[in-house]
DNA sequence: CGGAAAGTTGAGTGGGATCAAGCCGCGTGG
DNA sequence: CCACGCGGCTTGATCCCACTCAACTTTCCG
């Protein structure tokens, strides 16, 4: 996984991992003016809060490497765990409307990003029309994606669909599809998939004692993909192999 | 509610509706060519079908009158429901990353709707930057919205949040935001809040016991908004009360 | 009027939450 | 070095909300 941190050679550092780098988009004087917007930073540390639920909306921000965690506090105070972000993902999609944060990210290890403010991103856009439609695409990934998950009813689909998901995450970026390492702790998992740590731990049992999954921490290999699969979509939703789609309406 | 249905004088006929409406955007040629490239289509009844899972992306569709649901199907052949659209809003933004609809389009009473290419949005988008902003939003929107959505834990929640989210968008839409009609079965609620019909049954009742709702039937009237809105937003994801935000990071 | 679908009500069950210990790894200080 | 404490994680016992199954009522449409 080389990684080029030079900014001048690339504005944005995760084309290596993501093949929908906005960067990849632009040239000459675009390019120019995209690196010039961007915010390199330095790497973060584990804990670090990127941005603040609330906050008034500035910049998107897109990982280049570790992972982030972003959530929402209720009322009570409790925190509602929203999504985990991976390398080449783009946060704050979802702020652009309110021009507000919707929602907090905090770092879940080391993780190095460049901010871009958006009004450039927009801008940008503007000129470049392939550059839009990747904002587009983006964006409508997020729609779709963030609709499936609330297909997943029980405890065990929510389960195995994280994990599906996970190990198809890790394989566009070009890691192991079957094992990796969780960077989140047992009690953020469980708060993102709507369980309690208890119900998790239990989970993990029964899917290590089934033979799907080897648990150790936070180590996990995917043992039975496909049985894995099923049990997440049972509830399928990306119909991909929908039946013979054609109009008939009535 | 006076929509004007000359399609020379609005391309989208649903302005009146929406300050969203994407023609609102453009002015002169642009306009023009817009109109040029909306079908408008007649009005189609309840149960029609407006696109189905798997096919095709071709179009977006953006009601005018009438209200749509969406939905998936699983492998054992149920059905999720993923949404309600109203007059104004737009269907098929989740489609443009895959180019396929990620799910059906089903007209629950008779709806009047215009299709737009998607590729001819998108080329105006490339020519008006206020379009284009437009269609950001839009899109951000829709990722807060489907977001706030997955925080409502429990079924009173969920119901709850489902009645302040609808007089919220009737009151956006002119209508009165205490008093309507659910255009949808209670199959089809119960479906979208992840519920049985007879929970969603016991539900109202408990709801109507204490005073909360009117129901009779598929009307419904909010009595008590203040405290419906306490029961959904035990969890508030919406963070404008957020705290002094401000970046601490680490 | 009759049949079917939609909706409501009741009784019983089960999955996941809650409450309460216990275990383990790790850093700190005696 | 070990004792200690703390937080992350796991395990066990119990409870409760929502689902299931079943019966009944109402509404819709022929």
């Amino acid at each position: 996984m080389a990684i080029s941190l030079a900014p001048r050679r690339n504005a944005c550092g995760s084309c290596a991992l993501s093949s929908e780098c906005i960067a990849g988009a632009l040239q000459g004087d675009e390019l120019r003016e995209l690196e010039d917007a961007v915010h390199q930073g330095m790497p973060v540390h584990s804990g670090a809060t990127l941005f603040h639920q609330g906050e008034t909306f500035k910049d998107l921000a897109i990982i280049r490497t570790g992972t982030v965690k972003t959530f929402a506090f209720d009322r009570d105070g409790r925190e509602h765990l929203i999504g985990f972000h991976l390398p080449g993902d783009f946060i704050g999609l979802s702020a652009i409307d309110e021009q507000r944060y919707p929602s907090s990210a905090v770092a879940l290890d080391t993780v190095s990003l460049c901010r871009v403010p958006f009004h450039a991103i927009a801008r940008l856009a503007a000129k470049s029309a392939s550059l839009q439609a990747r904002l587009f695409r983006l964006m409508s990934r997020d729609i779709a994606r963030i609709t499936q998950l609330t297909c997943h009813s029980s405890a065990e689909e929510r389960l195995a669909g994280f994990l599906i998901g996970m190990a198809d995450r890790m394989a566009s970026r070009g890691y192991s599809s079957c094992r990796w390492q969780l960077t989140m702790s047992r009690m953020d998992l469980a708060n993102f998939l709507r369980l309690t740590p208890e119900t998790l731990s239990r989970l993990f049992r029964r899917f290590k004692a089934q033979g799907l999954v080897t648990v150790e921490g936070r180590d996990v290999e995917v043992r039975e993909r496909e049985r894995l699969q099923v049990i997440a979509f049972t509830q399928a939703c990306n119909g991909h192999e929908a039946p013979q789609a054609r109009r008939d309406a009535a």
